[in-house]
RNA sequence: CGGGGAGUAGCGCAGCCUGGUAGCGCAUCUGCUUUGGGAGCAGAGGGUCGCAGGUUCGAAUCCUGUCUCCCCGACCA
């Protein structure tokens, strides 16, 4: 992982401290800050550039599947929320509540002003489902009227009791997808189409593989009939779910009353799904792909794929270096990588070079450019790739070459990287789940020491009461079953938990 | 929400036990010298010591309360 003898730009390395370095890295690559309010962060230009991109390109995708985006109020009255009994009991807990609308100085005081109650408090929604639902019962009249297909793009608030940037804050960002159809075939179709959309943008533009699978039955949403997640491998071992994708069944329809005439004529009641994906998968990118100088930014997500550091040494020189990077930064604008023209950024910020570059690696910019006064009388430009920051000899990898040849193959570089990263996960990925474990002893000596990675295992999906033992008995292991992964081998033995004939696999880890 | 730790300059920290009015490294600014590359020397600027009360002639330091963050646990789309 570190080569030796290396100045990193952080104060923290990986091996040393994990939880650590990950706060370093939020904090040094200017991604988000405390606000000072519990649980709750300021999301920074690099992280919300980043959060824009992921926005832009997710929404493309959720676009081409036909669905169209809206916006759902912030506040939901309380009596909409409490018809979906398991829903209620699963969000009740943590749940932001509005009580007054009005302030008033008592005593020199603010204060929530007595006479200002609300006569219906109002929650902060945590999730949309109950209010949609509201709407869609509006929407929906005839079997014509489905498969009604929505999305939105907005905050939401859970009061959690431990929190983490962008892992899990108060308030997050996220798209929540909620859809309604005719029969439970067509609902369970658009789960699992939204459940691979997430898996290919994962694995595509976060260049994060993932593992596809249903949750078992005590990790699903709740008030949903089957909950899908993608789950990714960090650094450290650890799985982050990062993805969901619910099909809801007709309860929540039963609820909110969305019903529609077939074609027969007979009332029926719709199947709904929902899916989302949030802010936390910022945290995930950190994880999958940051290093001991920093983020390594995807370029597909990258605000600026290349950053060109002038070298400015205050004499007659910094003009014509300033008019070569700008040739430069136009000659790089004209050119197209994934469809859409190179994100350049030339940074004329009067600091110097050196500390621009490491500002600039602590980003992860893609590709950070230097242009000295030799370079320009070279026509030359020196390269640095953030994915291959240093040579084995442990010296900056700067690599110096024309400019026209790095022009003609920034797209090819860029893609390269993206790639690499990709390569690079997924190896780590593949060669940290073990297969060849079939008993609980070997299962528990497997995460001995804090060992990293997950084990899939063959078990017998056990309910109720045997589920419940299932996880009493991992929890005291300190793990926690993940997912039943959709394109697992075919299984031939028997349950690591009960002894009974097997009939899927589950991955077993330590999560957060 | 329970247990533990912490909050002092942009970042990392010392000072607190044994109260006397704030310091170090990196970063920043100025000057000089350097310079194919995370420079050297000299000088300078920057802090409501998380917040609010209290004790005291005097509080970063002692006491009480409170907020926020981190770790472990519980909980957790």
């Amino acid at each position: 992982m570190s080569i030796p003898n290396i100045k990193h730009a952080l104060p923290v390395t990986r091996a040393a401290d994990f939880a650590a370095w990950y706060q370093a890295v939020v904090n040094e690559a200017d991604l988000a800050e405390e606000s000072g309010v519990r649980g709750c962060m300021v999301i920074r230009p690099w992280g919300y550039g980043i959060w824009e991109r992921i926005q832009k390109l997710m929404d493309g995708r959720i676009k081409a599947a036909g669905v169209e985006n809206c916006y759902f109020p912030l506040f939901i009255p309380l009596n909409f929320f409490s018809e979906e009994a398991d829903h209620v009991e699963g969000f009740a807990k943590e749940m932001a509540v509005v009580t007054h609308h009005r302030l008033k100085a008592i005593d020199g005081k603010l204060q929530p002003d007595p006479d200002s109650k609300l006569e219906e408090p109002l929650i902060v929604r945590p999730t949309s489902e109950t209010v949609i639902g509201k709407a869609m019962s509006r929407w929906v009249q005839s079997w014509r009227d489905l498969p009604l297909l929505v999305n939105q793009w907005a905050n939401v608030v859970r009061w959690e009791m431990r929190t983490r940037m962008f892992l899990r804050t108060s308030e997050f960002l996220w798209q929540e997808g909620h859809t309604a159809h005719a029969d439970e075939a067509d609902a369970r179709r658009e789960t699992m189409r939204a459940l691979e959309m997430y898996r290919d943008f994962a694995e595509t533009e976060l260049a994060m593989p993932v593992v596809a699978g249903e949750k078992p039955e005590n990790e699903r949403f709740p008030g949903a009939v089957a909950t899908y997640s993608i789950e990714a491998m960090m650094q450290d071992g650890k799985a982050l779910q990062a993805g969901t994708s619910h099909y809801l069944g007709t309860g929540f329809a039963e609820a909110a009353g969305i019903r529609y005439q077939d074609a027969e004529g007979t009332q029926q009641y719709a199947h709904t799904t929902s899916w989302g994906t949030s802010t936390r998968m910022i945290g995930g990118v950190i994880m999958v792909h940051g290093d001991d100088d920093g983020l390594r930014c995807p370029p597909m997500i990258a605000p600026h794929q290349i950053v060109i550091v002038p070298m400015l040494r205050d004499n007659d020189e910094d003009a014509a270096v300033l008019a070569y990077c700008e040739e430069l930064a136009k000659a790089l604008g004209e050119v197209d990588v994934f469809r859409e023209p190179v994100r350049v950024l030339l940074d004329r910020k009067p600091l110097k070079a050196s500390n621009k570059r490491w500002a600039w690696v602590k980003k992860g910019a893609p590709i950070i450019v230097e242009v000295g006064g030799r370079d320009v009388a070279g026509g030359n430009v020196s390269v640095l790739r953030r994915d291959r920051l240093y040579t084995e000899a442990g010296k900056t990898a700067s690599a110096i070459m024309p400019r026209a040849d790095f022009v003609a193959n920034a797209a090819e570089m860029l893609r390269d990287i993206q790639t690499s990263l990709y390569t690079e996960a997924r190896e780590r990925l593949d060669a940290n789940i073990r297969r060849d474990i079939t008993d609980k002893a070997a299962l528990a000596a497997a995460f001995e020491g804090d060992k990293p990675g997950w084990v899939e295992v063959e078990w017998a999906k056990p309910t109720g009461a045997g589920l419940e033992a299932v996880e009493a008995w991992l929890k005291g292991e300190k793990l926690t079953l993940r997912n039943t992964p959709i394109d697992a081998a075919p299984v031939s033995g028997t349950c690591i938990f009960s002894g009974e004939k097997a009939v899927e696999r589950v991955l077993v880890g330590r999560s957060y």
